[in-house]
RNA sequence: GCCGGGAUGGCGGAACUGGUAGACGCGCCGGACUCAAAAUCCGGUUCUGGCGACAGAGUGUGGGUUCGAUUCCCUCUCCCGGCACCA
């Protein structure tokens, strides 16, 4: 073997072979066990950043790991490929997005390959080929049949300048990005899932997700936000029947009916009917409603505004004391949750509390808390005024308990027709309409005729036309007649062809299914499909933890429900890596956009408070930026590492193990590329160690262990097999890479300190290159695959099953216990493996340095943990 | 604001079920090799006191439970992810 370790020399060859060997090509084999296992498709950004290498260097080690476990496994890859960056692009270029995304795919698919990923190409999709979104909307046409597709209002950010819808992403501080035009809310038609019907099935399902973190759990639990409750009409006063032109009632949703006598006020929405009938005969409320119309949708800046009201002046009347409550507009009342009217109990809602004080409205204190002591709700808030206790002044209701309570308010409103039980959900439908060029486009026709006409099937796909380059200014379909005139299906007169796309959610809600059949061109879905699904281990980023998860798992139910699946949930396993972040730097010119500066070209100046971040053009002059913090390497802010001067310098294993050994794949990561020189090294220093074990020949002669070894030869093989062990449940069950690449260091440190050149040491040398070079095979591929070659095997690394330990190897005499004194570290004391609990107790209390600490006193307590320490109380 | 997560040496991290805090690596310091440098190898490296044996302190803050807490409970601070049109 060569003694230098030259890695491109190295990866080259590895490449080749498993090229030629076909290693990573996926057969259907049903009498196989088959582990899929997949890492989320990236969208082709331009290049690949530290967080990709991350997420499928994770998924690499996990795939060649089960095919060494005997499995029959499947990694494929693609493309999400729609989405606004490619836009953004074309304005700031002039390239159609298409050009723009292709070109991009092309280049990260050379650097995904440079990286050695077992990844079988032949499956590579990507969501912009009419091939696979032509199913989108053949799949989108089904569910508008089933009825859960379907079409109402919706409301999108508007820029009145460029007159075009903008993403949130595209609003900051509440105005357009391009434009700094203050953004406004606006009502259009929208297509929408009904996501809402599954809502149930979706949060009960999360029980049996056994193999998914119980954080992502948790959020979507969170997320779907079951709450039980009641609806409560509150029956129009007169002068609200007058407004309104007709009789009737303010329907609100609460979780806490039991304070129904509490109630002060009402709150609605400022899109809600009532208000927008008030507004219209009352000046300043309709300048309030104007205000509430303007700024973003996002629910973090609706959350974060100042709380604010106007009174309508209109009333409602208590549905049992008939007492007549004033209806307010509140800006923190959203139209898209419950019923867009709560009714307001300054005693026991935090937030009614905070509005009633700032408004001078009534508090009526309705609950006695069973927990906490108090009289009457005054200010300032704590938290006991939200708990549930027994009613007070509530009429006949009052003395129940809060299930005694809600149970006959209930009951008492459903026999006047004013209420009952409802189970409310947070969840709202998903709107799929996006008014935007570069996506799937919805398969709809609109004709005057016939109103709504689907595409008929045998015309699918609507090809999306690839030459188009948006300019900012609404979406190029709608000024393409090439594009949107077409005779109607239904009745042959001109009609106008729907030019809204769809969201890119959709696009990767089943990518997962189609890498199973991706070259079916009749069917969406096939028998491929109940062959490789579920997916046995997602792999993907953090922040895809409620929504992307969500669609998808919700796409495979109704897929099921349509009888095209059957498959309730679409990843039996998910490991959601952490983010890999950097530094953000930007600066805001007077006018204009935003720009983001790279980490790599800022230059900082100065300590602590007084730092300074400078850029140097490339005209030479010089620009001070502002530091925003930490973030995900991402495209929009660019602050993404380019691994690729990493592979260069150091080749691709290195760039895998310094990810791996970095931190364990969960926690979110700073980057940083302090100790990439150490991952090099150790790389170095594994091919020196098998160099050295070898000689000048071309590989090992191997020669077994024999049966009898001295005691330095039985503890080493004692380490190689606990590193065994180690490396099995590190990377099979922990998923910790980091502890498993250390256990693999202190081998070959161990290794590197025994220098027995007999034959039984050179025996139990080979056996522990061996466990390390195969141990190591799933994250650094390549050079095991000539590490492997050299110790004297014929076969390829890659074909090679995972080793097994020799328990026999593991057995040991005596152990270590430490003693402690008071739960101090005192001494250390050696036992046989055997020793009962009372000898170990003597032999600690016998120890010389025990007994200068216990001195002449009787301990009062002696712990033995078995196999662990001692603790000796005084 | 709401939901979820995190904080351990100069740095990345380890300690898996409440039982030796700091494995492994980086960096740094000292030494060997070299004409020299790089590379490599050997030793040291939480802080404070001490020549040393050793002693004391120490896991974001403050409190609690326990023989024993990085680990469990409560409080606060800061950071990260998500909040439905970034993907």
């Amino acid at each position: 073997m060569e003694e230098r370790y030259e890695p491109a020399v190295v990866e080259k060859a590895a490449q080749a072979h498993w090229q030629q060997a076909g290693s990573f090509k996926a057969k259907e084999d049903p009498a196989s066990s088959k582990f899929y296992c997949l890492s989320m498709f990236p969208y082709p950004s331009g290049r690949l950043h530290m967080g990709h290498v991350r997420n499928y260097t994770i998924g690499d080690v996990l795939a060649r790991f089960a095919r060494m476990q005997g499995h029959n496994v499947l990694q494929p890859m693609g493309w999400d490929a729609f989405g606004l960056p490619a836009e953004n692009a074309a304005m700031a270029n002039g390239v159609a997005p298409a050009r723009w995304t292709r070109d991009n795919i092309a280049y990260m698919k050379k650097q995904l390959q440079a990286l050695g990923f077992a990844i079988d190409w032949d499956r590579e999709i990507a969501t912009c080929d009419p091939d696979y979104y032509r199913w989108n909307q053949w799949l989108f046409l089904r569910m508008r049949e089933a009825g859960i597709a379907y079409k109402r209002t919706g409301v999108v950010n508007w820029d009145p300048v460029d007159q075009t819808v903008l993403a949130n992403e595209q609003v900051i501080d509440g105005r357009g990005w391009r434009t700094g035009a203050v953004v406004e809310k606006r009502e259009i038609p929208m297509y929408y899932l009904h996501i809402t019907r599954y809502a149930e099935e979706l949060l009960s399902a999360l029980d049996g997700l056994d193999g998914w973190p119980e954080r992502v759990k948790l959020m979507q639990a969170n997320w779907i936000g079951r709450s039980e409750g009641a609806e409560v009409s509150f029956p129009y006063a007169s002068d609200a029947c007058q407004v309104m032109g007709a009789e009737g009632a303010l329907k609100v949703f609460t979780t806490r009916v039991d304070t129904l006598f509490g109630v002060t006020f009402m709150a609605v929405a400022a899109e809600h009917p009532l208000a927008l009938a008030a507004g219209a005969r009352d000046p300043k409320l309709q300048d309030f409603i104007d205000e509430c119309r303007r700024g973003s949708t996002m629910e973090a800046d609706v959350a974060t505004m100042e709380k604010k009201g106007v009174p309508t002046g209109l009333h409602v009347r208590h549905p049992f004391t008939q007492k007549p409550i004033e209806v307010w507009v509140a800006n923190y009342v959203l139209m898209g949750y419950g019923e867009g009217a709560v009714m307001g109990v300054p005693a026991h809602d935090e937030r009614d509390f905070a509005f009633a004080t700032q408004q001078g409205i009534e508090i009526t204190t309705v609950v006695r808390s069973t927990v906490s002591a108090y009289e009457k709700v005054e200010a300032p808030w704590t938290d006991a005024y939200g708990e549930r206790g027994v009613t007070i002044n509530s009429g006949e209701f009052s003395g129940l308990e809060f299930q005694a309570a809600v149970d006959a308010i209930c009951a008492a409103l459903e026999t006047r027709g004013l209420g009952r039980k409802r189970i409310q959900y947070r969840l709202r439908d998903w709107g799929i309409s996006r008014q935007r060029y570069w996506g799937c486009p919805i398969p709809l026709i609109h004709c005057e005729h016939c109103g709504e006409v689907p595409v008929p099937d045998e015309q699918l796909p609507v090809v999306l036309p690839e030459d188009l380059v948006p300019d900012g200014s609404g979406n190029p379909l709608g000024k393409t007649p090439q594009f949107w005139q077409v005779d109607c299906p239904s009745c042959g007169r001109s009609a106008r062809r729907e030019t809204d796309t769809m969201d890119t959610f959709v696009d990767s809600s089943w990518y997962f299914l189609r890498y199973a059949c991706a070259d079916n061109e009749q069917a969406m879905v096939d028998e491929r499909v109940a062959y490789w699904l579920p997916v046995d281990q997602y792999i993907g980023g953090i922040e895809h933890a409620i929504l992307h998860l969500l669609y998808s798992r919700f796409w495979t139910k109704v897929m099921r429900d349509l009888n095209l699946l059957s498959l309730d949930e679409p990843f039996a396993n998910l490991l959601t890596q952490g983010m890999v972040l950097n530094h953000i730097y930007s600066h805001q010119p007077a006018e204009g956009r935003r720009t983001y500066f790279n980490p790599l070209d800022v230059e900082v100046q100065g300590e602590g408070d007084a730092q300074r971040y400078i850029v140097t053009r490339e005209d030479g002059s010089r620009l001070e930026v502002q530091h925003d913090g930490l973030g995900t390497m991402s495209k929009s802010k660019n602050n993404g590492v380019d691994p690729q001067s990493l592979v260069e310098k150091y080749g691709a294993d290195t760039a895998r193990l310094f990810m791996m050994f970095t931190a364990p794949p969960e926690q979110s990561l700073e980057w940083s590329d302090e100790g990439v020189q150490g991952a090099f090294r150790f790389i170095r220093r594994l091919w020196r160690a098998v160099y050295e074990h070898v000689g000048a020949e071309e590989s090992a002669s191997r020669v077994a262990i024999p049966s009898e070894l001295n005691a330095a030869q039985k503890q080493l093989r004692r380490l190689t097999h606990q590193t065994l062990q180690k490396l099995t449940d590190d990377i099979g069950r922990r998923r910790t890479f980091n502890t498993a690449v250390a256990s693999v260091m202190e081998l070959l440190n161990a290794v590197a300190r025994f220098e027995d050149r007999s034959e039984a040491g050179r025996a139990c040398v080979q056996e522990a290159l061996e466990v390390a070079v195969q141990g190591l095979s799933p994250m650094i591929p390549h050079v095991t695959h000539a590490l492997w070659q050299a110790l004297g095997h014929e076969g390829a690394m890659i074909d090679q099953p995972w080793p097994k330990v020799d328990e026999s190897a593991l057995a040991q005499d005596e152990l270590t216990l430490v003693v402690q004194v008071n739960g101090k570290l005192r001494s250390q004391i050696t036992v046989p493996v055997d020793a009962d609990d009372a000898t170990i107790r003597a032999m600690a209390l016998a120890n010389e340095t025990i007994q200068k600490f216990v001195g002449a006193a009787t301990p009062k307590k002696v712990i033995v943990v078995p196999r662990k320490l001692v603790n000796v109380v005084v």
